[in-house]
DNA sequence: ATTCTTTATGTATCTATTTACATATAGCAA
DNA sequence: TTGCTATATGTAAATAGATACATAAAGAAT
């Protein structure tokens, strides 16, 4: 059991899901392809911590939907009590920096003015997520927090970090492009 | 030529490094353990992006001390052109997050706290690499920018992300324990 | 004295992850 | 009608990364 088959349970935990949307959920904290979610799930289910039941679809491919066993569940708290491990980021941009004076201004200003549409596409997704949420009565209308024992809540926290990361990130691209124009 | 061998030659641009240096410096935006990084400086060496020579030491095992070559210079310019690949983080406390119901407040105050205390010592890990950098002479004592030409702007702009970071972690992880907090 | 940590370099093996190969249906755009 | 995207599931092969094995010497702590 690796991290992220702990992460699919962690999801299943919330409702029930096929393999091509787990592989979309888990992108924004533990990015996978499918080709790596779906050999993982086959793991999960040979062990008994999910099971699953064949969906027909109309207008779309038949799919498989996975639920939690009583096992998984097990699983999740016993995993819920261990610390979590550090968190890992790797940013190509961020090695680019270190040799920045390689290239000129120009240069320099395209690579942050990209990563500044990056940071705002992520704002703009977060936001309407968390419009979303409250429309759709995951979150409480009034804009307060879901109490702990919802299963919102970690939902909650989680897209509170991630609008304010990227509101902190956009000031810091804009902050490193206004160094960089001041250089010319 | 993978991104961790491109980041070796960008650390190599601003001064000559051992591999064991080399493996201390890129674990902030691209970690990777020393089996790693000696494999991938040979290959580097080989295909003459690098040169390294030996230097012996009195109190410390010798070691091997790499610099850039031309065509690793010419190879940096290159992959400054090339936008950079967009930001990766895996963060197991995200996925706990997803499943926090299945845990007490209590279960999840120890989470969020240890979690606070690992922003905190990188919060002071990086002022004090700030402090250093202002000390030796790499930044300006007076708190400003180094110029863009400087090989020092690139380290003086990816400080900064990561104090402001720091900092939004720190606020971040201290509004949950306080959400959880409330709940009890 | 002994154990632990840091510096320093390397290889072998295993696991995790990506890329490519494969297939199928529906809707949309050129 | 041809190609592109999204949904949906899978496998094969390659690469990237982690863990374990190996060695060595100095200094600090117990």
């Amino acid at each position: 059991m690796n991290t992220l088959s702990y992460g699919l349970l962690s999801m299943l935990s919330q409702a029930s899901f096929s393999g091509y949307d787990l592989m979309l959920k888990t992108q924004p904290f533990w990015p996978a392809k499918h080709s790596q979610i779906y050999p993982l799930l086959a793991s999960l289910e040979r062990e008994e911590y999910v099971r699953f039941e064949h969906v027909a679809q109309s207008e779309r491919p038949d799919k498989k939907v996975y639920s939690l066993t009583d096992k998984g569940k097990q699983a999740l708290r016993e995993w819920l009590q261990q610390p979590a491990a550090d968190p890992v980021t790797r940013d190509e941009l961020m090695l680019k920096a270190y040799c920045l004076s390689y290239t000129d201004p120009d240069g320099a200003s395209r690579l942050f003015a990209e990563r500044l549409e990056y940071y705002r596409r992520k704002l703009r997704r977060h936001e309407a997520t968390s419009c979303r949420f409250r429309e759709e009565g995951d979150f409480p209308a009034d804009g307060s927090a879901p109490p702990f024992d919802s299963p919102r809540f970690g939902s909650y926290v989680l897209l509170e970090k991630a609008l304010r990361t990227a509101r902190l990130n956009i000031e810091w691209t804009e902050w490193a492009l206004a160094l960089i124009a001041n250089s010319r």
